[in-house]
DNA sequence: TAGATTGTTAATCGATTAACAATC
DNA sequence: TAGATTGTTAATCGATTAACAATC
């Protein structure tokens, strides 16, 4: 019914950006756009996003163009964010923490079941309603409460343990903010937030702007003969 | 010196998990790697472990492949994590403390240099030695502390103008957790973490993994006769 | 109906993989 | 020297953009 054919993961990677925008034109009330307008705010091409969507089946009509609440509704669907999803934070420390705060994640259908940690200092704390438990708890509270998803908010060392555990307890997906790779089955989803790594790539598009800026600079000291290289 | 053409956006994308996995080779006190061996490893092709590197020139030698601590050197280098950076983070919520905590970053040469927020009861709260200072601050600071790159761990309805105000004191680069895309001039560098949109794309993949399965599960049961379809 | 805009095919562009000569 | 493995060119594959007929 849902699947035709394997859809590539570029574009599902922007399907959460479509989403975004669409939540923003149904705020401002805006009730349909065509792919040339939505193109210019998202600023991709009108081109990708007819292609996108028709990957889906065809949600606008001609002369028309997008009506915003349909669509926004019918990625939703496509996103899987119509259904629930059981959640548990394994690591409650301020990044499992910042996480559970984020209410969000609520309204998309993630619904925060647990939270656990190792340190005794944080048992038993409540977050938002939900309750820090003891590790040991893991495996029952995860078929206990039909938990599919899991954000791994731990250190690097102790990953690959509890990831084991985790698909043994027969976990779907792993959120993980761990910085490591893990090895899970195929049929386990694994979703890695590697924030060391996205922190690197932003700095080497400082330097090479800065490098750009510094060639730019010297070009021009060169044309206003500043300087003695020709 | 350092720029010859521009290298393209999957290749930089790649760059931090080459570095972690040399980092992991160094610490098993592997000297030398072949990019056979580093493939069966990180689980992409030889090919274009050759082909990425190739793009800033040999670093290997035929007959012998890679020196790992050279490579890893080489790579911190072009991802410009060998010289310093100055970072300040807008928000001290849980996520932006859980940045300041991250002592990884500090080790990658990103200098935590101060934290920012508008909530009076955090405003001279002390996170690992930094100080969390009010917001009226920020362009002094930004000034005064060589301040390249800041994070910002904020609502997304806050984000626009604290950005505004960002570009304007001079800020190199924008490493942006706020569930909103930023217009800043071309020069200065965003680096979008959208958590929702991770969570997103994992909901797809766990959803369209679940229809797989079902499909499976159907096809044995159609050959085993237990319908009646055909 | 005429104008607008999609859905979709074709053309282009870029990224990945394969192959192999160069060379340590 | 022979074997191993890179650097690099060529072939393939996939993704993006352009174009336009279909159609609302």
């Amino acid at each position: 019914m849902t699947d035709e054919r394997q859809i590539s993961k570029a574009v599902i990677s922007r399907l959460p950006r479509y989403y975004r925008y669409l939540g923003e034109l149904m705020e401002e009330g805006i009730e349909r756009i065509s792919s040339n307008e939505l193109s210019a705010r998202m600023k991709v091409t009108a081109s990708q996003i007819r292609q996108d969507l028709n990957n889906f089946g065809g949600f606008g009509q001609q002369g028309y163009g997008y009506n915003v609440k349909y669509l926004y509704t019918e990625i939703a669907r496509i996103l899987g964010i119509d259904r629930q999803h059981n959640l548990i934070i394994i690591g409650a420390g301020n990044l499992g923490q910042a996480i559970a705060n984020y209410t969000n994640f609520e309204k998309r259908g993630f619904i925060i079941k647990g939270m656990f940690d190792t340190n005794p200092r944080l048992i038993g704390l409540v977050v938002r309603g939900v309750e820090i438990r003891g590790i040991d708890d893991l495996e029952q509270f995860i078929i206990d409460n039909e938990v599919q998803i899991a954000a791994l908010t731990i250190p690097k060392s102790k990953a690959p343990e509890i990831a084991e555990r985790l698909v043994k307890a027969g976990i779907k997906a792993i959120w993980n903010f761990a910085h490591t790779d893990l090895n899970v089955p195929d049929d386990v989803v694994v979703e890695n937030v590697h924030l060391s790594e996205s922190l690197m790539r932003l700095s080497y598009r400082v330097c090479s702007m800065q490098d750009e800026r510094e060639r730019k600079a010297k070009e021009k000291a060169e044309q206003t003969g500043t300087n003695e290289t020709c």
